[in-house]
DNA sequence: ATGCTTCGATACTATCGGGTATCCAGTTGG
DNA sequence: CCAACTGGATACCCGATAGTATCGAAGCAT
């Protein structure tokens, strides 16, 4: 139980840390800024419920970040910057076009509907970007970005598998954001008004091409 | 100019009033509340503001209201009220179903572009049903009233011109408020991601049956 | 070791905005 | 014309919360 060896000769691994380093300590503000944010939403949650959560004190987040701003600020970056890594890494080991869109989509709403407390930050951070020009010009910029990613994207695939689309690639991705976003808005509404397999049925229709070409 | 007559004999409509009645401050508060909520947003108005704005003080307004809440449930009633009733009643004039289903689209779009304000006003509202309870079962209710009626009259029409599409009329209703908010959300981020045709041609593709029946 | 730096806790301030108590003046009924 | 009533103005309260000043303690460098 008592670690003599590291009182009587120095321990290869320093001394065993007290205080945590900077990083640590942000990254534990973060992620009770995650949780509290998620439940209470951003404009009701105060800095000393996130502290709270993360066992610290008001003044370890202003240590960190330089307000409530700041912090709403990297979180939504974070959360952004992984959901975009995790929408672009999907495998395609469908043959058919047809079940690769259905398969893709219904991805999609398994993990929109898997963080609903998500769904509602997005939400609440759009309104903010609506009302603040600085904070809305940064969105619109990461959001053009997203956008410009899946549109190339769309246009990789429906080239590789030589179908096309009555709509651009830019219109379909566009779509889709949307129809995620719309649906989701119902669907927190009132889970029984959006079927499961309504996104992936709506994308099969939009995203290949008429059967015959007209 | 002068009115001799009303001051030497009893006029037939009384005496001029010169406070208002309840009804017209009440009036007048709405009406303010809707320029300042828009302008501001919900939260960030204040009622001082809103009583500024219609030309009295706080004092008027929990005359007539019970609080800040009551002012802005009693708003939204209305707004989305008359919204309902102007989307019910649109004529439908056209002999060919795709040209039916584009203008309509069009309209849709027309609407929705015009006040941006109010879209923003929805969300946020939306959002305050998420986090509260019972504004959020009332807020449910109605949208799900909403999207009976808009099922049922696509229903009716696709059984008047004899079209079947390959969703339910409940499918094409959810999806059109899905499609009507989410494309909402990114025009306003960024005017130029959501061409105004895209929501009608959308419509067309989803609304109509597959050209060749599979 | 020693002194300088940095992290974070504590305690405080300032501000803001919803809500309320009170009072005055316009209205209405008799 | 007077008395009772009521809508609205004024001034206040009070809770909440972002932000800050300060200080002790932990760590790091020489």
């Amino acid at each position: 139980m008592y670690e003599y060896r590291i009182c009587m000769s120095r321990p290869q691994v320093k001394r065993q840390r007290v205080r945590p380093t900077r990083e640590e300590s942000r990254r534990k503000v973060l992620d009770a800024a995650a949780r509290v944010f998620a439940a209470r939403g951003i404009a009701d949650a105060t800095l000393d419920e996130v502290a709270a959560d993360a066992g610290m004190t008001k003044g370890a987040i202003y240590s960190s970040f330089a307000g409530k701003d700041d912090l709403v600020y990297a979180l939504m970056n974070e959360h952004i910057g992984a959901r975009t890594r995790a929408a672009t890494a999907r495998s395609d080991d469908h043959a058919d076009a047809s079940d690769a869109v259905m398969s893709a989509g219904a991805a999609l709403v398994e993990a929109s509907n898997r963080d609903e407390d998500w769904q509602r930050l997005f939400i609440e951070f759009w309104l903010r970007a609506q009302r603040d020009a600085s904070v809305g010009a940064e969105f619109a910029a990461r959001r053009k970005l997203a956008r410009a990613e899946l549109a190339r994207y769309v246009a990789a695939e429906s080239e590789r598998r030589g179908v096309t689309s009555l709509f651009t690639p830019d219109e379909l991705a566009v779509t889709l954001l949307a129809l995620s976003n719309g649906l989701a808005l119902e669907r927190l509404t009132d889970l029984a008004s959006v079927p499961d397999d309504l996104l992936p049925r709506l994308l099969e229709r939009l995203a290949l091409p008429r059967d015959e070409d007209q």
